[in-house]
DNA sequence: CGCTATCTTGAGTAGCGTCAAGTCATGTGG
DNA sequence: CCACATGACTTGACGCTACTCAAGATAGCG
């Protein structure tokens, strides 16, 4: 952290990949050190965005990959007749922008939930570099396949569960994210609104709020709008795969 | 079927890709014909499968990638409880397994819904010869991407579509799949039971025989039993994104 | 301090799931 | 070739979950 107060300024915000406390969930991991200079060489610049601000509007070309470095993110897919749902939420360290390759083109947006920042990753020059380190390449492999089972898991959950399950899958979802970037497990703070999260569980807002209301009631979690504390982890686990008869 | 009663024999079955009807779709797509050599030395062999076969189960460790030759598979999840949900149905020139890449191990079942043909892609040789060859690589990453897509479309599916809506949508995405085959858009035969659909659509087999009755009522598609013809394919596709509230 | 977005809660309803009965297709052994 | 068994599919009646519509509470923001 820079002491005293320089105006902020954009090659302030650069920071090397190898001092991010990120790099263990990040791209680098892996990566000897050397390996890790030439992915910092790459990655160009750091974008900050505010609440709202679109990283990448569906349809838009594709130039970059984007790692969060902070902040929270959420991506949309568009229905053509402007239905929208919420594919995904992202928090720091996930890599955002992989539905593009294909294609070419973003099939989906990406929104900040909050202020964010993120690592902007050339994808032309990421596939030349991980040609050349094998490291990067398996890596990059492995990110692209986890985001393919995290989808598997949200088909599951919207194919087969009640609407409590999915609250409660959702809930220990992002207890686990959070646990594993060295916060709390038991409380933190939704970025998104009710509606979103229900968009994102197949759910309308109502029914996300009743699930809340009634898991306070129970005392499994204590809910003060959009602060969570999972009071009984245990409880909560025990809604997976029960209901939903068979 | 094969004729005669030869016994099987895998060197029978060895087809290089350069031969291969399939090679714009699946792996060798966009390779000169040298490097479609060197891939094909990859190709160590080509199983056989029956009906009902595993190509994989959950839980077992990534060896290889497959592409579908001729036949048609599912891949299902599996859920703690027991519960499964199908998560895919593969048709030629289509390649399984990416899920496991993540992890090292299948997080779903792929299991064969007639007798089928894959070809067998050491994942780890398949890394390397990409590295030497961009185009692979790229066309590797592209085939990825898609996956990811297709599971944001899926997603959409099952979290805002109604029921006949969703089957709509499915056997649409079935006919483009079949037409870019080269076979029928409009009259196919469904390989897997409304058991194995519902799962697919988040729906129960009721659910989607009733659909499929109504359809037939209005005369939009002809149904028996496992063959389907489109007779009104716009009609169908005006089902999309009309129903579902908002 | 008031405006607006967000959230909660209630009442009524529709759509899909559940249960159940019956039909149809496929395959097997006599 | 037929009788039978089995699995797959269809259809109906009923119930429950989650959606819809609506009113009111709360929080965030200028």
């Amino acid at each position: 952290m820079q002491a005293k107060t320089i105006p902020i300024n954009v090659a302030q915000l650069r920071h090397a990949c190898s001092s991010c406390s990120l790099s263990e969930l990040c791209l680098p991991a892996g990566l000897d050190l050397q390996e890790i200079d030439r992915l910092d060489a790459l990655v160009n610049r750091k974008r900050a965005l505010k609440r709202g601000d679109y990283l990448y509007r569906a349809g838009s070309p594709l130039q970059s990959l984007y790692a969060v470095r902070t902040g929270f993110l959420k991506s949309c897919v568009l229905h053509d007749d402007g239905r929208e749902q919420v594919a995904g939420f992202h928090m720091m360290g996930e890599l955002l922008g992989m539905d593009a390759i294909g294609s070419g083109k973003h099939l989906s947006d990406a929104v900040a939930l909050e202020s964010s920042e993120v690592c902007e990753i050339p994808f032309g020059e990421l596939e030349n570099l991980s040609r050349d380190i094998p490291n990067l390449q398996q890596h990059f492999h492995r990110i692209m396949s986890r985001e393919i089972a995290r989808d598997y898991g949200v088909m599951l959950l919207l194919g087969s569960m009640r609407a409590e399950e999915r609250l409660a899958a959702f809930l220990l979802n992002l207890s686990q994210r959070f646990a594993a970037r060295g916060y709390s497990a038991t409380q933190f703070i939704l970025r998104m609104t009710r509606e979103e999260i229900g968009s994102y569980l197949g759910l309308k807002l109502e029914t996300v709020s009743r699930a809340f209301s009634h898991f306070q009631n129970e005392g499994i979690v204590a809910v003060q709008n959009k602060t969570i504390e999972i009071k009984e982890p245990e409880r909560l686990r025990g809604l997976l795969g029960q209901c939903a008869g068979h």
